[in-house]
DNA sequence: ATCGTGACCTGGA
DNA sequence: CTCCAGGCCACGA
């Protein structure tokens, strides 16, 4: 039944831990996708709630300019790190194509696997 | 109930 | 191209 038990903070932790690996998601992608276009500011706040030891992929979640925004001690180097492992490449900018690793969201990832490139 | 804050987004100059 | 401002939503005290 209710899958949905907490507020939009589960919902966005839940979302987040459902990117893949190799992909990457927008704040805004995952609020909307959490039922609320508009609060991407929130679901910042929520992955910076995170503990240093949560099962959820935060890493895989940047900002709209495909950068990463997480400028916290060793986040910013971590999260890259993490990222380029998962085989995501940067470019000069510090920024990764969305384009290309931006996740399409659950129901796609539900069961379309397309040719890639 | 109110206030303040935040790992954002968008548009305009 | 860069810089500035506003809005918008959710949550804790």
């Amino acid at each position: 039944m209710s899958v949905e038990t907490s507020s939009f903070r589960e919902r966005v932790l839940v979302l987040v831990s459902q990117i893949p690996a190799g992909q990457v998601a927008t704040y805004g992608q995952i609020a909307a996708l959490a039922g609320s276009p508009r609060a991407a500011r929130q679901v910042g706040g929520v992955l910076s709630a995170l503990p240093p030891d949560t099962a959820v992929p935060w890493q895989r979640v940047i900002n709209r300019q495909g950068s990463l925004s997480t400028w916290r001690k060793g986040c910013g180097e971590l999260q890259q790190a993490l990222l380029e492992a998962e085989g995501i490449v940067f470019n000069a900018s510090g920024a990764c194509d969305l384009s290309r690793y931006g996740w399409a969201g659950p129901a796609l990832a539900a069961g379309s696997q397309r040719g890639a490139q």
